[in-house]
RNA sequence: GGGCACGUAGCUCAGUCCGGAUUAGAGCGUCGGACUUCUAAUCCGACGGUCGUGGGUUCAAAUCCCAUCGUGCCCGCCA
């Protein structure tokens, strides 16, 4: 609603600005601090000014005197205050807005029929998932999450590197030692704890073992680089190995978020099916193509780019963004638009990807790249290679257990009586723990550092996840106590906002309608910026407005009139679909108790 | 050294792309209040800010431009 009704308004200044002969380039809608009674606004009016050689509140007035709002329908009626011109919302676009929201799908846009590919973690699998990695699965399943509910046809891809120098030295190694010349046991019942031990082992011996027997070990690297490179299918098999359990150790720790994937794909896929080799070619062909130091590169020099970017190397192997562009070109023939989540680290390689996308005759257009920073420790970096860093398996286990202390202890000095039983304390804990950390990483813009420390990350006061969550147990609450059970459809069950809006107002019940009436517009806003976290800030906000709305309007109070009663009831009922989506764009779980 | 990002209350962050409502918003922390009433993981109040710094553009700058300082990332025939 809240997106017909900013159509309707530009469609009546627009009119109104013509009429006076004003331009209509600039509108000047925004959206107007919280104690105006309006819904949209326009500045427009400071700009005229000038041109129309009188104040800016008598310009506004003059636009106002020009829309006549009995024509519109969500509009009830145009104020001026000052410059500003305030537009009012109808009684009918309220209506309209409670009776959308009480649809179980709310929020969710229309169709596009646009097809989008989300790439995101793609972590090499070479052991356990760190903490510096995870702000990837999980602001890459929120932006999957997010061009979903806006309406696109979303596929979720892990590119697994399995081609890499890196994937080979892992090969080596694990063929290579055995479990006695490893130190330490796994540190974790799992297969990527137990074989992450021989590549760690691998590079230990690689940097300190006498130089014969690193060239030694070397030259059998080489060999199996070689043998991908020609599409051996024995060295292929060979690598499969190592890479398909420790992805698939890997893969078991992203489901707990969880993040899920459609497809893995591998890069060995573009060596096999000859589509390296075509880009190769094609890269040789182009003018900024160089034959330097026995390599193929490409000199980016004039596309803005200082280094060069090395294409096939001088034994002849490819290299990782060679196989890219091939990965790249894939992604475009079978999708209208791919989104890739990436660290900043991989900055200066995603601009030489764009950059080379659109020198083989590629449209870069399709291809947008969200850029996060790394979650350091307050020590350094993390690294799966030298085994620092904290995994992200500790992190959810700490964050569980938290949680659960935490549900324990409220559990003794709350004062209502609740029928929670060992099951639900442990529900809850799930949602409660691991929503916390995903709310946190996924509430931040990307752009921003983060230094990980335990308390700060597992902190459930502050603006995090339960805050948010208890809205919607709140909302649950309501519901159960009416009859109503919240988990099924609720339309179905009589709440579908066939009330009398008139009832809903008091400036609580308003602004809580009116909140809900903008999700749509921040979910099309958010998917178009492909930053989640505009997803995150709005479910504070709408909290903030429901919890008002929960102190000052009983619902179900014995002397709450039975008309008001349904119309709060309704007005709940848009509130528990709102944040519940909210929420399941952001990944995190809507409790309906806790 | 060069390129890019970040710098907003003691701490963690919104707001910056797309400049506007004479008091720049939250939360945490501190202090003081509210549970016989649909869940107090909640709410109400107080305290707290030269929006890194200096210039500029504009009727109007946290927001745009230039400079400068601080921090992070990158500058491999690794990925």
């Amino acid at each position: 609603m809240f997106l017909s009704l900013r159509a309707e308004v530009e469609g009546a200044l627009e009119g109104a600005l013509s009429t006076l002969d004003f331009p209509t380039d600039d509108l000047g809608i925004e959206e107007p601090p919280e104690d105006v009674a309006s819904v949209l606004a326009s500045s427009v009016a400071f700009r005229l000014a000038g041109e129309a050689g009188t104040p800016p509140p008598a310009v506004a007035d003059e636009i106002a005197a020009e829309i006549d709002a009995d024509e519109l329908t969500y509009v009830s009626a145009v104020r001026t205050q000052g410059p500003y011109l305030n537009f009012l919302p109808s009684d009918a676009y309220r209506a309209e807005t409670l009776e959308a929201a009480t649809a179980d799908s709310y929020g969710a846009l229309p169709d596009r029929e646009e097809s989008v590919v989300v790439e995101h973690t793609s972590a090499n699998p070479t052991g356990p998932v760190h903490v510096g990695r995870a702000r990837n699965p999980i602001i890459g399943d929120a932006v999957a999450n997010l061009l979903e509910y806006a309406g696109y046809d979303v596929d979720r891809h892990y590119y697994v590197n399995d081609a890499g120098r890196q994937m080979a030295v892992f090969t080596w190694a694990y063929e290579t030692f055995d479990e006695d010349d490893l130190e330490e046991p796994p540190e974790r019942d799992r297969i990527e704890y137990d074989l992450v031990r021989y590549y760690r082992k691998g590079n230990a011996y690689l940097e300190n073992a006498p130089e014969a027997e690193v060239e030694a070990a070397e030259a059998e690297i080489d060999a199996i680089m070689q043998g991908l490179e020609a599409g051996d299918e024995e060295t292929y098999e060979r690598v499969s190995e190592v890479v398909d359990q420790v992805l698939g150790g890997m893969t078991e720790c992203l489901e707990r978020l969880p993040a899920e994937f459609d497809e893995f794909v591998k890069e060995t896929r573009f060596m096999r099916d000859g589509s390296t080799d075509d880009v190769v070619s094609r890269l040789k062909d182009l003018d900024e193509a160089v034959y330097e130091d026995e390599a193929w590169q490409l000199d980016l020099t004039d596309h803005g780019i200082e280094k060069n970017l090395v294409f096939l190397r001088s034994d002849d192997t490819s290299l990782y963004p060679t196989r890219d562009l091939a990965h790249h070109e894939w992604k475009f023939d079978n999708y209208d638009r791919a989104v890739t989540v990436l660290g900043e680290d991989h900055k200066l390689q995603a601009s030489q990807l764009r950059t080379a996308l659109e020198l083989l005759g590629n449209d870069a257009d399709q291809l947008r790249q969200v850029l996060y920073s790394y979650v350091n420790l307050p020590e350094g970096k993390m690294s799966t290679r030298r085994g620092t860093g904290v995994d992200l398996d500790d992190l959810l286990d700490e964050a569980i257990d938290r949680a659960r202390d935490e549900v324990e202890t409220r559990l003794d000095d709350r004062i209502r009586d609740d029928e929670l039983d060992e099951t639900d304390v442990e529900r809850i804990a799930h949602q409660v723990g691991i929503g916390a950390v995903r709310y946190d990483i996924v509430a931040k813009q990307p752009t921003k550092a983060i230094t990980f420390e335990w308390d700060r990350a597992l902190d459930f006061e502050a603006q995090s996840a339960p805050y948010v969550q208890y809205v919607h147990a709140r909302c649950c609450g309501i519901l159960e106590a009416a009859g109503i059970d919240p988990d099924d459809d609720l339309a179905g069950q009589g709440l579908d906002g066939d009330v009398d809006v008139d009832l809903l107002d008091s400036a609580a019940e308003r602004d809580l309608l009116e909140t809900i009436g903008r999700f749509p517009a921040v979910v099309d806003e958010a998917a178009d910026d492909l930053e989640p976290h505009q997803i995150a800030t709005y479910t504070r906000e709408f909290a903030d407005r429901f919890n008002a709305f929960y102190r000052e309007c009983p619902v179900l109070g014995d002397d709450v009139d039975p008309a008001v009663r349904d119309a709060r009831l309704a007005l709940v009922a848009a509130s528990k679909h709102t944040v519940a989506n909210a929420l399941s764009i952001l990944g995190v779980a809507a409790p309906r108790s806790m």
